[in-house]
This record gives C-alpha cells, structure tokens and sequence, in this order.
DNA sequence: AGTATACCCGACTATTTGTACAGGTACAAT
DNA sequence: ATTGTACCTGTACAAATAGTCGGGTATACT
C-alpha cells in the first residue's frame, strides 16, 4: 500500500535538502519543526516516519542528524541527484590519459561532497560505435570490482584509459577487451588491464539511456 | 604562523571525508575518537581545532556534527572538489535546451549531496570560437545574479540555452549578448532573455583553463 | 456511526554529544 | 635548561538532541 508523497511530507524534504545544501550536514528535529512552524516535534517524528516508510528518506536510529535522503526524496522534489564529473576518456584506440583536472582548488564557494562509486566521463572516439557510444557521449561509470563477459567496462590499459566490452571465453585468448568496430583488433589481457568500472548508462545530448 | 598539515590531522580529515562518503553526513567525536584508536576525546578536540585553525574544516559551534569540509581539506587529502555534471547548452545559435537529465533513478548506490551554485555544462556550436570555447568544450559555470560587460554568461533565451559574452553599453542597443564569432548576429534583450551564470573556466580534453 | 489516516499539541524523559578541567609524555627549537 | 607544540589520558558535566506518553482535530472512506 504505497501512498503518495503529501504536500506536507514534501515540504519537510525540501526542507531537509535545502539544509543540507546550507550547511553541509543534515537538520535537527528542533530545527525542522521551527521550519515547519510547528509548536511539538512530535509533528516531525510523524512525518520523518512517514517519509522513510515510503523510501524518500533514510534514517540512521540513535543518532543525532541521522538523515540521508535517497533517490526517490529527491524525485519528489523534481530535484537530480548527480554524478560528478571526472574527465575525458577515449573510446577510440586508447590514447587519452583520464583526465581527473587539478585545477580545482581555485572553484569559488563552498563545494560539495560527492560519492565516488559514481561517475560521468566524455568519449572521445569511434571504438564503440556498435554499442551506441559515440565520440563525445557521455558514459556514467560505476565502479567496481567484479565484472561478467559482455560488461562494458572503464578500464585502464598501461597508462591509459578507454571504454571497451569485456569478453571471457573458454578458449584462447581467454579474456581480452573487445572494440565494438570492426576498425580496431581486440586488446588481449596480459598483466597491462585493470578494470576499473562498469558503464551503465550513456549520455546523447543530455538523454542518459541504459546500456544494452 | 601557518603550519603544514601533520599526519595525525591529516588522518582525522581522511576519517571525517570517509565517514561522510558513507553515512551522509559528518561523524560524532566519539566516532572520530574510536576511528583514531585513542583512549579520550579531547585528544579529538586538540586536532579539530588545529584543522579549523589552518583551514581545512569549518565547525558549527554548539551543534552535534557541525563539521564541514573545506576546499583546503579536499587538497590537503588530495581529493579534488568536483562540480556536477549538469547537461549540454548550446554554443552555437540557441538550438538546444539545456538538458538536465529525467533518468537518475536508477543510479546504483546512495547519491552525493552538492551545492547548486557551479556546475558543469557541454558546448556544441561554434559561436564561441574567438573566445576558446570550441565545440565539445565543457565549461565551469557558477550561478550569479549580477553581471558585468564582458562577462561570458550562460543565458536562457525564450525555452533554449546558451552560452554568449554579455554587453552593456550606453548607445543602442544598450543590451545585447555577443557571439565570439563573426558567422553570427548579437542577440539584443527584450524580455525574453535570462541571465544564469557566469562562465568562468573552460576545459579542453580535460584540462581546465580560466576564462579571459 | 465507525474506522483509518494525516497532522498536530504539550510535557516529559532518555540518550547522545560536546565541552571543560587537570593534567602527562615526547620532541624540537631557542 | 626552558619553552612551545603535538598529541595523549581520564573524569565529570552541561548542552543538544532524539524519543515517548497521552492525548486532539479534521477529513475521507465504508
């Protein structure tokens, strides 16, 4: 019996999110019952109850600002939750170190923390193109440890970076990273390739598509 | 008297961006004396202070968690501050709406927190081109409300975005936004034009560069 | 009329969390 | 030799914060 999201419990995760924007670290209940312009923080004990039965937010019992809010809080809220973004790879023949920039330190303002199981890359190249990944897509990269044949994986080869499929057979070569044009050979496993995420889902002027 | 970061800070700051990374939101003291393996909190207190001293956190006074990270943190830890990655503006004629993206609900995992004042879009077009904003470029934008002559901005023109040089002088047409690119017309202000943001750094194959 | 639900009040208690005090050790610089 | 600093112990306490009890009101549905 899932229940739609009610104004009120609406505005107590906006509330919660633009605290956290504010602050850096979640609310506390006095603080979110003076926001709701409520007398008892019984309101919010209801309220956060309600909100985590229904999946918009977690909560970490016996702890003070224990609150987290999941992707569906931030669905309701008509707000994105996003990934960050790391650089450039290549998707062709791999020739482009990932780029994570150094620059950052000049970015003006407070900024944010981020997960980092998560991330957004730009293709440059063709090797791809049968798997709709296309120079200059966007690919979200989750890392991982373990992969299955077929994956299309981030992966980084001697001291380069690029996008291919991952194959594992049960004869020669075994295992070995796959184009996905018929212009490039495949790239053979020896002691050179580490795989370093999954590709999840790719970008093509801002629609994000799930990988076949 | 600036010191150097030690190494017992140091690991503080390691625990409280770990922490962060998993739960959401800072530790506790008790927290971060048990991650350090240290019989009493004060020894807490000592290293917080020296951390808030020399920059690398800011604390909320009185308040349970009040921990923030700042930007000399991330360095200190030699993890980068990343913007979000928003979509792709135009850079061309304003053909392409900035697309932020409706298909994030099926990211994996718990999803960062960020601030809404910088971001990162996509170029396409070429009407940039005499300012080095070249098609495929990415640049670094930070929300504003005021703007300067010169400035380069990232607008909303009618339903579409872009990204052109705002001027204003004292002879018509008084306001315009300006393409770096002879192929294309100044677009003059009515009221159908909404300035966002400033662009204020522009990264070519990964490498972040500040705009003139 | 009865039941369920969303939302609320007020007062109280339990627990978590931060702060203060009073030191101690090791080390490097003056 | 003395001073300062980084880091630590242990105890006690105050403040912040979450949780509980026992209700109430309005609305919608059966």
């Amino acid at each position: 019996m899932k229940k739609d999201i009610t104004e009120r419990q609406k505005q107590l995760l906006g509330i919660i999110y633009d605290y956290f924007q504010g602050s850096g670290y979640p609310p506390t209940f006095e603080e979110m019952r003076e926001e709701l312009k409520v007398a008892s923080n019984q309101s919010v004990v209801d309220l956060l109850k309600k909100l985590v039965e229904n999946g918009y937010i977690k909560r970490s019992e016996a702890a003070a600002r224990g609150l987290t809010l999941l992707p569906l809080g931030y669905e309701a809220l008509g707000r994105q939750p996003m990934a960050p973004f790391m650089g450039v790879a290549a998707g062709g023949p791999p020739i482009q170190a990932l780029a994570i920039t150094g620059e950052w330190q000049t970015l003006p303002g407070g900024l944010a923390k981020l997960k980092d199981e998560v991330f957004v890359l730009r293709i440059s190249g063709d090797s791809m193109i049968n798997a709709g990944i296309d120079d200059g897509d966007q690919v979200l990269v989750q890392t991982q440890k373990y992969f299955v044949s077929g994956d299309i994986v981030f992966a980084q080869v001697d001291d380069e970076t690029t996008v291919k499929r991952f194959m594992s057979t049960d004869q020669p070569p075994y295992l070995f990273l796959k184009p996905e044009n018929p212009k490039y050979q495949n790239i053979l496993f020896k002691d050179n390739i580490e795989l370093k995420g999954k590709v999840i889902s790719v970008s093509k002027s801002g629609q994000w598509l799930p990988i076949k």
